[in-house]
DNA sequence: TTGTAGGCGTTATCAA
DNA sequence: TTGATAACGCCTACAA
């Protein structure tokens, strides 16, 4: 493997000018230059980057932590980040955290080894403490989509899940619906608090009282969505609105509304935070609040390139984008239609 | 930031007596290893993997290529991958290609540049030339779901696409039809040669004649989806069933279907490659022939530690992994029922 | 069991 | 415009 001695040594010029004429910036004679370009041609020189990230103390690389990558939202996001990364030169690290706070923990070590330049957080609940390690090493950092309890001043980008929940809820009681469910993702997930927040300011401001047992929190993943709408549907008396915390509990849901033979929208209404592709042809098309996944990611890359070029010192607003209610046909006036 | 070397002066020790804890390995006496951790906790010290990395000559980092992160086939793909590069104290490098031959040649360079320790190709065409330097480079490589033509020999993780093409084709004409059609990705692409090829082969062992402008070749994601499944449908003759290419071209289709008022199986049958998890709740449930996409990455992640651990000289046959015909409701016999 | 010292390949400083 | 050279921080012979 050829290094960028070798490379001058067949030049005939200084390693020096070898990077400078690679790296660009600096003026170099053309006949030095031409060199040098033969030189690299003849070779088949690569740059080493590992040295050059030895030595210029930065990797050009974004840690992107994420719950999974499969989720399709994430993935979303992922791609709105690299776009943002590639733009600048950079590349992302994507670690998954799979919901273990251990791994979650293990994969934000390995970004602070590894010396990303930069990291997007967007985690089950990111666990706190190595968090605000990371943070205090410095590390410029963003959070995406929910910004863990207690943690320090850093930039966000988001939509606003409270006021998106409370149209939606809004959308269903406005059908005639008085008696709501809401099957949640845990409390402890701040967008958790806020969607359910939403929900419950809905209905209060409806007049509408919320029964405790029609509120069930701390489900995850398309079984978790399963589980939480079994326990819905088994109730004794059944609501007649449920608005789901997000797309996997949605599919889970709707794995048990099958089952049980429940009818959307003549027994059920159903709305769900996230849109998917396939939503618009599911049986029955669904309703459903759309975030702006790619854009997000994107933003959250342009937060970490500012942060990086100008530094973490000036306060950062929110980045707060917008969603969007899609009124399909999984919502009907109660008592059917 | 604490250096190695801080450490070891606190500790009071050498730098090399603080590798030997480190990485373990090693014997150190217990009051060294004691001191050393000691001085590792104060300084809140963290290996700079970069320069371990240089000095070792290996970053343990896994690259994959893909076109779009965002594919829910590629983002299992990932998943598992990365879950096997875990395992192995590794990470993954993932990039996508986007579908442009030129973004792709310039992400593969980045994995030499940041020599990346092993690649994973699973991209639009693999862009020959790229892709061969790479390969002569003497980077451990595995091709993921296809291997592009006139490639060297070099290991492939896969399933057999043309007996299940050929094998949901045959449940299609099982079912009575003999007009079909095809909506599929550029030929260029393995997968979407061999799928057609799949469907070729049923039609004739069944002595039936594919109409030219009944197989569309050439489209990928769901815009090529549409409109493949837009000309089918607005043939003078229309094919009673259509078999399509993939997850992406199927969601497409489907747009084209609902937005031509056609019913589906009543007016046409579809079988798509690749299951999603909402193809049970679309309207008609969606006939798939499912890909055990996170093994597949599994797979390829075993092959390239093979790869790295027992070098490349070994001959190593295709991994084949298994699909399954899923049979749902998107499929009816010829003329309705 | 421990320490010394050289090397990994690039970048950047400082003279010339 | 050029070149020599000292970092960057870790690892690993080799020697003790």
């Amino acid at each position: 493997m050829a290094s960028i001695r070798d490379v001058a040594r067949l030049a005939q010029v200084s390693t020096a000018t070898v990077v400078r004429v690679l790296n660009g910036g600096a003026t170099v004679s053309p006949a030095r230059t031409e060199r040098v370009m033969k030189a690299v041609a003849e070779l088949d020189y690569v740059t080493n980057g590992v040295a050059a990230s030895l030595s210029r103390g930065s990797t050009r690389l974004l840690g992107l932590l994420v719950s999974d990558i499969a989720n399709p939202f994430t993935a979303q996001v992922a791609r709105g980040l690299e776009d943002e990364a590639v733009r600048h030169g950079y590349q992302v690290l994507i670690a998954s955290s799979d919901f273990d706070r251990e791994r979650e923990a293990a994969m934000l070590a390995s970004f602070a080894r590894r010396t990303v330049d930069a990291v997007a957080l967007l985690s089950a609940d990111g666990a706190t403490e190595s968090v605000s390690r990371l943070v205090r090493s410095g590390m410029p950092t963003v959070f995406v989509d929910r910004r863990p309890p207690n943690t320090p001043a850093i930039p966000l980008v988001r939509t606003d899940s409270l006021s998106a929940a409370r149209e939606a809820v809004r959308y269903l009681i406005g059908l005639g619906h008085t008696d709501l469910g809401m099957i949640c993702g845990p409390v402890s997930m701040p967008t958790a608090a806020q969607r359910a927040a939403g929900f419950r300011e809905a209905c209060a401001e409806a007049g509408l009282v919320v029964r405790p047992e029609c509120l069930r929190e701390g489900f995850l993943g398309t079984e978790g969505g399963y589980a939480a709408m079994c326990e819905v549907l088994d109730l004794p008396r059944r609501p007649t609105a449920v608005f789901s915390f997000n797309n996997m509990l949605a599919i889970g849901a709707l794995r048990a509304v099958r089952e049980r033979g429940v009818r959307i929208p003549a027994d059920l209404s159903l709305v769900t935070f996230d849109d998917m592709e396939l939503f618009p042809f599911v049986d029955p098309p669904l309703t459903a609040i759309a975030q702006p996944a790619y854009e997000i990611g994107a933003e959250a890359g342009r937060v970490l390139f500012d942060l990086l070029e100008n530094g973490a010192d000036a306060e950062r607003p929110d980045v707060v984008l917008s969603t969007e209610l899609r009124i399909r046909e999984s919502c009907a006036p109660v008592g059917g239609v």
